[in-house]
DNA sequence: GCCAACGTTGGC
DNA sequence: GCCAACGTTGGC
């Protein structure tokens, strides 16, 4: 099994948002970085767990947790014009992004915000706290998942 | 709102 | 294929 973080302005898409959809289950789409692209096409299976992040929050933290439930698959968002993150390279035929879809698990009963998280040992070489990381679908270690995991249910 | 750190684009 | 210009991300 793999673990992984997604990031998500809370304005646009909470994790709040997520526990209230049907089957608290959404789509996750709109992602048009080719590394993140990547990830999801490539090395995410269902069962896995993602850490839901709030960036451009306050403060920016990890909320909870979601689990992968359905593999990469294109994303129709990318070839809808109206869609702000319409893509003109990406069409039916040829498919330039995928989605996965991703379903609730927990809310944490205090978000684990970017900043405590810094102070963690165990998580001195996560991706998420390297200067400049920008990767909004990135993967995370086994060890600091369970880090996180335990510092969220203390 | 600023701006540092990235990623992408496109001329050459 | 280099790299300058530009656009975006995201913490602060």
């Amino acid at each position: 099994m793999n673990y992984w973080l997604v990031k998500t302005e809370p304005e646009s898409y909470s994790i709040d948002d997520l526990a209230r959809e049907k089957n608290k289950r959404t789509c996750w789409d709109g992602v048009r970085n080719y590394q993140a692209r990547n990830f999801m096409r490539d090395d995410m299976r269902v069962g896995d767990l993602v850490l839901f992040y709030h960036s451009n929050a306050n403060p920016p933290a990890v909320v909870g947790v979601a689990q992968v439930v359905r593999e990469a698959y294109p994303d129709p968002t990318a070839w809808d014009e109206d869609d702000s993150h319409f893509d003109p390279k990406s069409s039916p035929e040829n498919p330039r992004w995928v989605m996965v879809d991703l379903q609730f698990q927990q809310k944490f009963s205090a978000p684990l915000s970017l900043q405590s998280l810094r102070s963690v040992k165990a998580l001195q070489q996560m991706e998420l706290l390297r200067i400049g990381s920008r990767l909004s679908v990135q993967p995370v270690r086994k060890s600091e998942f369970e880090t996180i995991l335990r510092l969220a249910t203390k």
